[in-house]
DNA sequence: GCCTGATGATTAGCCTCCTAATCACATAAG
DNA sequence: CTTATGTGATTAGGAGGCTAATCATCAGGC
């Protein structure tokens, strides 16, 4: 589910032909926010494709890292809520991609001891057997999607990409944390 | 609508670490590929944010211009399947884009004199005005984004993001045109 | 003229994201 | 103790993705 929405991207002359309308577009900026997106969504569709066949998404395979990262440190319990701010999504969306993992035998929830307010989430043998699985394959994918890049590339791309995503918390701050004046 | 859920990248420590459980794991090649869908995604939250503010969606917001492109070269007219190709997403969808499109009245829905299946989407003067407003802030932000880079440093993003992107559709074609066999 | 198959648009039903409201419990103030 | 406030999880309802199934129309073969 990859949000791009568009196929195929503007040419550079087109851009050049509309900045004469707008004269706020610059044409090279455009280029490499264009190209940022497409190649971003490319990058996730390669993963997905594998993730789709395997009766995932994107948020039920988050979710089952976090936990499975959660269980190689031997604490075996997090809480939903910790997950959500861990995945980057609502406390509402995590109560719905638990329940999914529930329904397939993903996950338990177990009532927490000390706080009847809290639930522990934990996996379950048959998901680290699944995450076993599958891991192999996402990993070869991710390198044969890396894989025309030189090592030096890499650290060049990953510069850029850096100034980039530094940039965007600058201009606009994740979420401009709601102080309750 | 950002879909990368995941807020903190794994730093390269805990990828180094992580490879000694998975032979597969190639860490420049994790980093490159998280810092791109890290990238990808807070690109897209900027421009997204100024959207929301302004009751657009993505998909939305690429059906107008698609429109507009279209106004502009005269060509007055749309078919939702035009449209659904171009923008990338199910015909199912583009019917629901343009629900939604015309309950606020921004496109209009008229039948085609030629072949009575078809329709044609069309600006409203109304969608017109408010994408003339929209625009110069929504470029002010691209600009802003990639302000961080030179004009050689941007050549270089696009070219190693070109390697990248032309691998993904090399190593899974974006839809394998399923043949009638 | 009349089937048959292709094509445009829509509908129905599912998933995952969101916000806002709700409920249960915990905790601090009085 | 009681009340107010805060916090964890859920629910309700909306939007936008998807696939698969429908319906109307078109175009070709006989």
């Amino acid at each position: 589910m990859p949000h791009l929405l568009l196929k195929d991207l503007p040419r550079y002359e087109c851009l050049l032909e509309a900045a004469k309308q707008f004269p706020n577009l610059d044409p090279s900026a455009c280029e490499v926010f264009l190209n940022l997106l497409r190649t971003g969504d490319e990058a996730f569709r390669v993963t997905d494709e594998h993730f789709q066949a395997n009766g995932l998404s994107q948020g039920r395979f988050t979710v089952l890292m976090l936990l499975f990262d959660k269980a190689c440190g031997q604490s075996h319990s997090c809480t939903p809520a910790e997950l959500a701010d861990r995945a980057g999504v609502t406390r509402a969306t995590m109560t719905g991609l638990i329940d999914t993992l529930e329904r397939d035998a993903m996950v338990l929830r177990k009532p927490s001891a000390s706080d009847r307010r809290m639930l522990s989430v934990e996996l379950t043998p048959r998901a680290m057997a699944f995450i076993a699985e599958i891991l192999p394959e996402h990993f070869r994918r991710i390198n044969d999607l890396v894989a025309p890049l030189s090592e030096s590339e890499r650290r060049t791309l990953v510069r850029l990409l850096g100034k980039v995503a530094s940039r965007a918390v600058e201009v606009s701050p994740p979420q401009a944390a709601a102080v309750h004046a």
